[in-house]
DNA sequence: GAGTGGTCTAGACCACATT
DNA sequence: ATGTGGTCTAGACCACTCG
């Protein structure tokens, strides 16, 4: 098992600290060529590093070192500025568009909908030092909003609803679960399709209003991690 | 991009249940005959489909249908046979190995111990309806522990606990993370080296206590997501 | 013993990113 | 324009599983 001893080869240098994270890989030939396989092999071994996070692949642009991954606390939930910040992590969000149309199947399960409910979508890519790690869908109940400027828009669904003073908002659940990137995602993340990733749902009540907000984060999984403090 | 069809055809047939869960897939070769294309690009298509927890292999085995997967929730923080159970599925632990030794480093950092720290370790495998699927460290502080059968080490973590009768023992920490089997792993859930899986950690605490018992749990990632309620 | 999955080779073409 | 990654072909051998 010749990939085996690529990948271990490969993780030594990165974990030795000769290549630094976020710098660039050599080419596949060029590393083919340096191990003496093919790029079938080489990129199998590729793949392993992938998996276990400690680099990343940019669609048609190479592996990259990943750096120390974002830790998100259930707990504290914090929103993604935040989060970033907690780690020194330059984090910006960009909002992809957003419109009120009928809630689609998942919304409606998630909120607990009636058919035919209108709901706020807006969608979110988070960067982080420019590098796309996330991309984000909040849902909101209209009826629960006074008024949001465009500007809102590009924030954390968190603050956003901070803006609004309900009182006593929590994270009234959450899930996480491994998933992999369909077309439209891996565009926007600069990932291909089938990359693992980690999807974090979350959903905000308050005891007036129940449950009126949610939101589906889908994170390249080399970026982040779950836990308590 | 043949195998996103391919992935697309085979999905189809287990959505619509022309396949069951639990049965095996035709042959690579069978299936890349039907598909007209080299057993490389299928099997790009069937990593896919494992991404996305849709089917599992079995190394050396073949392709299986996965089962809709079990929920771990921290709030309840269920064991992993309780887990089972609340799905209806038929789970079974068996000991791998135990030993009271020197915790290692990761086992020191988890439970904040001083250097030569002696604790007991306990490894087991998580079977549902025969198939392994999850494989556990346990680490206990010796002191913390009145008396251990040999009939108890194949008892979940929690449920080892609850025999020893101390008080308000809490769930203090968990972390949820991606990862990949190494050799070890791989071997013991019947599966390759480099497969995605989930680890959960958990931390285990008193107040009079602080922080005395931990688990690490590999699992295989199509069975497992995690979440409230 | 037949068939299977795991691994590997040695190419090829294309679309895209970068220069 | 060059080189790169993404995709695909058409084989091969081995070790293992299973009947």
């Amino acid at each position: 098992m010749q990939y085996i001893k690529i990948r271990d080869a490969i993780a030594e240098q990165v974990n030795s600290g000769t290549l630094e994270a976020g710098s660039k890989l050599p080419s596949e030939r060029k590393l083919a060529d340096t191990f003496r396989t093919t790029r079938v092999t080489l990129r199998e071994a590729l793949s392993l590093l992938e998996a276990d996070g400690i680099i990343y692949r940019e669609d048609r642009r190479g592996w990259f070192i990943s750096q120390r991954p974002l830790k998100y606390t259930p707990d504290s939930d914090p929103d993604q500025l935040t989060l970033c910040e907690l780690s020194s992590r330059d984090g910006k969000i960009a909002l992809l568009k957003h419109a009120t149309l009928m809630a689609d199947k998942s919304a409606a399960l998630l909120l607990g909908l009636p058919p035919f409910s209108e709901v706020i979508k807006t969608e979110q890519i988070l960067s982080l030092e420019g590098r796309p790690v996330a991309r984000t869908v909040n849902i909101i109940m209209p009826e629960r909003l006074t008024m949001i400027e465009d500007e809102q828009l590009n924030l954390p669904l968190k603050t956003l609803i901070a803006s609004q003073c309900i009182p006593d908002v929590s994270l009234h659940s959450y899930r996480v679960c491994v998933a992999s990137l369909d077309t439209d995602h891996a565009a926007s993340l600069r990932s291909s399709v089938g990359s693992m990733a980690l999807l974090i749902e979350k959903v905000y009540a308050s005891p007036q209003h129940g449950k009126f907000a949610a939101s589906k984060e889908m994170w390249r999984h080399d970026v982040i991690e779950v836990g308590t403090h």
